[in-house]
DNA sequence: CTCCAGGTCCATA
DNA sequence: TATGGACATGGA
């Protein structure tokens, strides 16, 4: 059962209440772990982000409040329906709907990762609730390094994404659709594309401008046929299907099963000196049902230096 | 120099 | 159905 999640607005601030466990500086760490991120900002007790609403994008500055979150509005008037969009963004983007109980009762049952999953209690899986951008970050994240990754994504983004100024800080979204069909293969190129990532990322976009694909369909589908659908794109293997049924599409039981961060997570958690074997990473998932996919980000979680 | 990074596709048998 | 190579680049 999902979890209850109120706000109210006074002005240009929301305070949301969260119901459960919920730590801001557990999210907050994990939002921090790269310093390439262009797509928000993070500063010591503060969230920086633009949303990418329908009517126009939104810059919010969020941090932590007793019991919850507190999102300030940063441009403009916030009227009824923007507001709601925001607090949409915001609940999906930090998971905040998510019942925890049931996920810590059965981790306090595995002698293995219990102390982990405890001591990141209030971690909630951070999303991101852009489709086309989940799917572009997964094809780019595909087979590098992180830092390369997100490079990547960078000069992307700051070619071709747009940017809202405030305060002398600037702050990027994430390109539309249409936006990447326009790039040229020379363009990509020279910010270090692969081929085969360009391809997948315009075929990607194209499937979106033609209407064959939306979040809006995925998400009145099962997983299961989600994922199919997911599959069916030039690019988008398992372990993309899966990172996206996880950070986009809400499934806690989704298990990107051939990710190399979960690999090393585990070989360090469970104090190996190998990393698990496919069978026993297919054992472990079985125990974890349903929550594979929060396992897998607590474990993400503990890799950040 | 070799191997590995938040994999996936394609050719070959 | 299964396996090998290519892909771009940087760091260990």
């Amino acid at each position: 059962m999902p979890q209850k999640v109120t706000w109210t607005q006074k002005k240009e601030d929301l305070y949301i209440k969260v119901n459960g466990h919920f730590d801001f500086n557990h999210c907050l760490k994990f939002l921090n772990r790269n310093p390439a991120e262009c797509l928000h900002r993070v500063t010591t007790t503060q969230f920086w982000k633009v949303l990418p609403l329908t009517e126009q994008p939104v810059l919010i500055a969020a941090g932590a409040h007793p019991k919850g979150l507190l999102v300030k509005t940063l441009d403009g008037s916030l009227s009824p329906d923007k507001a709601s969009e925001v607090i949409r963004y915001v609940i999906e983007l930090f998971d905040l709907t998510r019942d925890l109980d049931p996920f810590y009762k059965q981790m306090e049952a595995d002698p293995s990762l219990n102390r982990v999953v405890r001591s990141l209690r209030g971690l909630r899986l951070i999303g991101i609730p852009d489709l086309f951008e989940a799917l572009c970050w997964s094809v780019i994240g595909q087979q590098i390094n992180l830092n390369f990754a997100y490079n990547l994504k960078r000069r992307l983004v700051e070619s071709t994404g747009s940017s809202l100024s405030w305060n002398g800080e600037r702050y990027w979204t994430f390109p539309s659709p249409e936006t990447v069909l326009q790039i040229s293969d020379e363009d990509f190129k020279n910010w270090q594309f692969s081929r085969g990532k360009y391809v997948y990322i315009k075929g990607i976009a194209e499937a979106f401008v033609t209407g064959t694909l939306s979040k809006n369909s995925l998400v009145q589908m099962s997983m299961e046929d989600a994922y199919e659908s997911l599959l069916s794109l030039k690019g988008i293997g398992p372990w993309s299907a899966h990172y996206v049924l996880m950070k986009c599409l809400g499934y806690s039981e989704a298990y990107p099963i051939q990710d190399v961060g979960l690999h090393n997570a585990l070989k360090y958690q469970l104090n190996r000196d190998e990393k698990p074997s496919l069978s026993e990473l297919e054992d472990l998932g079985k125990r974890w049902h349903p929550w594979q996919g929060y396992v897998t980000f607590y474990l993400w979680h503990t890799l950040i230096t």
